[in-house]
DNA sequence: ATTGGCGATGTTATCGGTAACAAGTTCATT
DNA sequence: AATGAACTTGTTACCGATAACATCGCCAAT
């Protein structure tokens, strides 16, 4: 008559105890293929939704992951939006809580799994600390699992469709940090340049599209025709494509610009970018996934055991090359 | 020894029964100042979390809440993208989980109460049959809470500044969309306009930054020096913004522009947009706070009487002017 | 002195699910 | 036929918190 549906009233339908149902659920091959016809019938018609609360509070579980983000970036970036709906999906459809934090107040209150992203050097002290698992976003030298982008294969790409589309000269304008994902974007393109014969050349800035901007229409003159930039995120290509413009350079003829990232800023720009786009929600989905297999592994807690010093998760994405109107042969697409 | 501190241990060491301490955190008018104190001692001395799965099955509760988005946008949109930002950080910090339901199918699975985004005047049939708690995320004539922002102020601000700043031409950029938040934002402008004599004159697009920029361009011979663009959107204004630039008019000398929203796309043009903020992720974290609320009002659920015909909760957020680039006295900001 | 009422506190049962253990079957082995 | 290993199913206790009920002590009214 309740409103709710319990693994004791499928039980009672399949004329089985509630011990049997929950077998079916969780260890079927303990179970006769009769009985597990049976309780799979009754769920099915009555509809049977578990509790999760029940489940968690019997695995001695919060249901709890947090989302730690350590850059200073403000949560609105929709990178990162874009990064935490992938994750708040997974979670949700698993009836896990998202607890996003993003200072270093990740001490309070319990929790099954961390997810970090933007950790530098230091904070591996209390990362090390943290006793649950833990995934990490972004690659990195302390045999912590992470999933990750393949930002070379990025810039590869980037790099090779602009020599493919006859650009002449080819500048790297980087990101003025000190990360991995930069290094790797720019011997992405290093590599290729190598390969190809062509000499190299990159600038940096810090990632605003104001400085690439402004460094366009300030070295007009020494950038010749027939030019790509290939740049290490959208912000700076958007910037690039404002100084041209205001230049009265020829868009995709003259120069051409790539972008990378592919979230949401590549679209609003006019011409909309060529760039290199990442797979940010499914990387977030992914992570998620992961977490949550690990945390399963780990189960019961086992105290002399460190969840975080098994074999290694490594999980890297493969980014794709949009084509669009700031590169040539663009309908190629 | 275990890990986690429970209600138990706390009751413990303050010499009471379990049942007390619970008494302390959920009734503490019942219990006497002086168990209050020897309780609340042992609590932070053993800092003690409360354990919300326990709570959730003892009070025949899901501790989920599902945000329902039926407009088609993408979730990536940054306006979205902060909302759900405003709606997550208050259920986390309330150990609530958040499901984010795009399509209708809201039916399966059991959740304390919806947020709704979108709603249209169809939606409203089968939102009529949901049998909990629930708040919509805008303005609607169907008795319903809602939390929402004054549009018509809104509007108002961006208007009368453009007055005050000395343009002698304003005209209205909306979007061409039969919704109320639009009717209010233009009913703004008009009544604005009316009071202070001028001549308004209206036209609408498609929320492209395509649409308007082309509008311009291909009008450019109509609009006099002097005259402000008062857009519905930061999409719209942005394209205002391009299509001025390519025409080489000056901003904001010859031509004023003003946006709305201000979630992301106002801080990425060149020069930056004046707009009409909305605090959207703090309307996102009231819309939470009310709809928990109204859930613990609820509760236990009263089988005759839907949750959801109480006094009717209007909550009305003022939106803000940002003074930027596009317009005149910026600097006096 | 007995009774009754009230406020403060403790006891029990329960929410829905699962681990650990107990009990019952079947079947091969001696 | 007796023994027991292997497998299947049921029983009990418990996860942490709370509502409902029971109990206790105190004081006013008879």
């Amino acid at each position: 008559m309740g409103l709710i549906v319990t693994l004791n009233d499928v039980a009672k339908l399949a004329n089985v105890s509630k011990m049997t149902a929950s077998r079916v659920i969780n260890h079927p091959e303990q179970v006769t293929d009769e009985l597990k016809q049976l309780v799979f019938k009754a769920m099915k018609e009555l509809n049977y939704q578990p509790n999760f609360a029940a489940k968690a509070l019997a695995a001695n579980t919060t249901r709890i992951i947090k989302l730690i983000i350590l850059e200073k970036v403000d949560t609105v970036e929709p990178y990162y939006a874009t990064l935490l709906m992938g994750v708040a999906q997974f979670l949700n459809s698993h009836q896990y809580a998202l607890q996003v934090v993003t200072q270093k107040n990740a001490g309070i209150g319990d929790c099954d799994g961390y997810i970090i992203t933007g950790a530098r050097r230091d904070d591996f002290e209390w990362i090390n600390e943290l006793n649950r698992p833990t995934i990490l976003f972004g690659e990195n030298r302390h045999q912590y699992d992470f999933v990750d982008s393949d930002n070379k294969y990025g810039t590869f790409l980037a790099t090779s469709a602009a020599i493919n589309d006859g650009y002449e000269h080819i500048i790297f304008f980087g990101i003025d940090l000190k990360e991995s994902f930069e290094y790797s974007r720019e011997r992405g393109y290093m590599d290729t340049m190598q390969k190809a014969g062509r000499e190299p050349q990159i600038v940096r800035f810090s990632n605003h599209s104001s400085q690439s901007q402004n460094y366009i229409q300030e070295h007009w003159q020494s950038f010749e025709k027939n030019t790509c930039f290939i740049c290490s995120s959208d912000r700076l290509a958007i910037g690039v494509e404002r100084g041209i413009q205001h230049m009265n350079g020829q868009i995709p003829e003259e120069f051409g610009i790539t972008g990378f990232d592919g979230v949401f800023l590549d679209q609003i720009s006019e011409p909309k970018l060529t760039t290199v786009k990442q797979p940010v929600m499914e990387m977030g989905s992914k992570i998620a996934e992961l977490l949550l297999k690990k945390i399963t592994w780990a189960l019961p807690l086992d105290e002399d055991h460190h969840p975080n010093r098994t074999n290694r998760i490594e999980v890297v994405f493969s980014p794709e090359l949009i084509r669009r109107q700031t590169t040539r042969n663009y309908h190629l697409n």
